[in-house]
DNA sequence: ACCTGAACACCGTTCAAGT
DNA sequence: ACCTGAACACCGTTCAAGT
């Protein structure tokens, strides 16, 4: 095929394929000749537009991360934290299997420090002391990574055989699944409560300590 | 090379050998053949006692799974809890290169059930309700987890910009590592008793909802 | 500038063959 | 039973060649 008029590939259908590609089939089945063939061209033709394939990865990961809401820092520490919280975890989840990328990548990625600047900004206007700042935020984001990283994250015997038990024909497996992620989502949402709750009485109270 | 009198090879010292190159040069750069390698055979001979490299990761898994404290929960619940967690983070932290296996892993392994059940169990005989104690024992596993999932969690830019300024010379880097590794670690305990702090009163106060 | 086809150095896994 | 050597179907990436 000779070079056609308008470009058969950009950067942005590069990334976006591969979003496309990781949520049906997972991570494993990412290749650059699958990533490809999905675009009709062949695998070399990638390389015009990107640098190699942890390039791509890390167009995925900044796509999901531009989601994340910080604007609630606006209203005061607590919501700030709550609002950013709940946001990443639902783009997160809204992507299970590109978690990893988030999780275990190199957290140098321009979206990556917008976010963490609004936060760790938005914990020091409360009045929070920018140590304290970097180990609530950091506190916050172990939830939310733990959360996103562990699909049924309780996977507790106990509990599945409760969910057996009460779901015992296989044509309820949905409901099943269904309800596990219910449970991950009250898990998550339970730690993040009697996080902030624990943080309590909050950065006033503590500003004796520099 | 003809067959030894003694095998070669053996299921725990290719899950030793594998853990170590891991620890090494990165689990990426786990392959069949380089762990082969490091035993002095074939990849092919790994086949005789393991079933797929993923058989080889499980075996890896359980390993560091094993050494995790679940006794403090004959002391009570939040001890339970806080020993469990901090076990459970100091396996994952001597060994980073191994916490995706953990992180995203299945869930399915033996010592990953003993593991659930143990806390899970605790928490019911401490007087939480079977459904909350999932929560609680999901909640403290996501911070667990995405403590160990992102190494320098924190990674704010504001915070890396008075790591520099305090260390502008570049012999000093080992003590930036040195520091950033005591801030992921003071992140997780803030984060841990934060959340355990915001668990009071305890399952008593709660008795009447089943 | 953009895409192709072929090539290089890798993978995980299988399997007949040797002892 | 245990290990080898060769093979299969894959990888990521490079690069000369075409338009």
């Amino acid at each position: 095929m000779p070079r056609p008029r308008t470009p058969l590939l950009s950067r942005d259908r590069i990334r976006d394929a591969a979003l496309d590609l990781i949520d049906r089939d997972g991570l494993p089945a990412l290749s650059m000749r699958r990533l490809a063939q999905t675009l009709g061209v062949q695998a070399a033709s990638l390389y015009t537009h990107v640098a190699t394939k942890d390039d791509v990865l890390d167009a995925v990961a900044n796509r999901l991360i531009a989601q994340v809401d910080t604007s609630g820092f606006a209203t005061g520490w607590r919501d700030g934290l709550l609002t950013w919280a709940r946001s990443y975890h639902a783009a997160l989840a809204a992507h299970p299997n590109a978690v990893p990328l988030i999780a275990t990548g190199t957290q140098r990625r321009d979206e990556f420090l917008g976010m963490a600047n609004a936060v760790h900004g938005g914990l020091v206007r409360a009045g929070w002391p920018a140590r304290r700042a970097t180990e609530i935020s950091g506190a916050v984001k172990y939830l939310v990574i733990g959360a996103a990283s562990t699909p049924f994250a309780s996977g507790f015997a106990d509990d599945v055989q409760v969910y057996l038990d009460r779901y015992p024909h296989l044509t309820q497996a949905h409901r099943l699944r269904a309800d596990a992620a219910r449970i991950d989502r009250d898990s998550f949402e339970l730690g993040l409560q009697a996080l902030v709750r624990g943080l309590e009485p909050g950065p006033s109270a503590r500003a004796e300590t520099p």
